[in-house]
DNA sequence: TTCAATGTTTAGAC
DNA sequence: GGTCTAAACATTGA
């Protein structure tokens, strides 16, 4: 699921499910996904607290707790967060690694197919050095991510391709495979440009499709009904009618137009 | 059967 | 140091 916009809306739907609740138990299924800690400590911390916040800071999902320690969950590419008014037995799958049960009887599976995903504790107050520690970027959506800070910032990497960079936690915090597509194609440029051949006009517009396509796929509530060129490859351009290719670029499926990106 | 999949990390090459 | 690639993690589904 989870590129910034999918985790921007888990957290705005768990903020308006599960905050203020109390978590009674946790059932950890998979231990490994629990990182950092054991499950007894794990356990220890987490039952009989009250979630006071939920928050997002680049794709993690943090879940304050009232004790001064927080949850920080990483979905990597299948983990869910399925919040439950009652459980039915019917919806825990095999993948479903960790419940959740709170004190009114809803519960909250964590999810991952892969079990590439983790969560782990962090004291709250320590949040921001563990954020330092993970080097992440600016948040794209954020007041002081301006053009300059953008261009400031692509300017210190003249020599890398620019839909990997686009990728870069640390370059910009959030934005993952498809939306790094998406931004390129909304730019009109292609994915395997090196960020210091990029003109001012270029440049803009990469700004712009950021700004423009990550608030729009919350605002879809994190699903992407207008993904544009993600796995259209072999599909017509909805800009020239050119038949979208499909490339590997640092190890990722890429897709982009080869006639009105350039 | 083989390949690729919304992410990250690490190792090795140049 | 910078940048690139491939592989690893584990599973599913085309």
């Amino acid at each position: 699921m989870p590129e910034l916009p999918e985790v921007e809306t888990i957290k705005l739907q768990l903020e308006r499910k599960i905050k203020g609740k109390k978590i009674k138990k946790v059932e950890v299924k998979l231990a490994k996904m629990v990182r950092g800690v054991s499950v007894a400590e794990f356990k220890k911390v987490v039952q009989g607290v009250k979630i006071s916040n939920i928050r997002r800071r680049a794709k993690l999902l943090i879940i304050n707790l009232a004790t001064g320690w927080s949850l920080v969950i990483h979905l990597k590419i299948t983990g869910q967060l399925i919040f439950m008014k009652t459980l039915k037995h019917e919806n825990i799958k095999t993948f479903t690694h960790l419940i959740y049960y709170f004190s009114d009887r809803s519960c909250l599976l964590h999810n991952d197919m892969r079990q590439f995903g983790y969560v782990k504790l962090v004291k709250t107050k320590d949040l921001e050095k563990f954020f330092a520690k993970e080097k992440f970027g600016p948040e794209p959506l954020a007041s002081h991510f301006t053009l300059k800070k953008f261009k400031e910032i692509l300017a210190k990497k003249p020599r890398a391709k620019i839909k990997p960079l686009l990728m870069d936690q640390t370059f910009i915090a959030g934005i993952g495979n498809i939306y790094a597509q998406e931004a390129c194609f909304y730019a009109k440029v292609l994915p395997t440009r090196k960020a210091g051949t990029l003109t001012e006009k270029e440049i803009s517009r990469l700004y712009r499709g950021i700004r423009t396509i990550l608030p729009t796929a919350i605002e879809y509530r994190g699903s992407f009904p207008k993904l544009r060129v993600y796995g259209r490859q072999g599909a017509k351009c909805y800009r020239c009618e050119s038949i979208i290719k499909k490339t590997r670029l640092a190890g990722r499926g890429t897709c982009y137009c080869p006639t009105c990106q350039k």
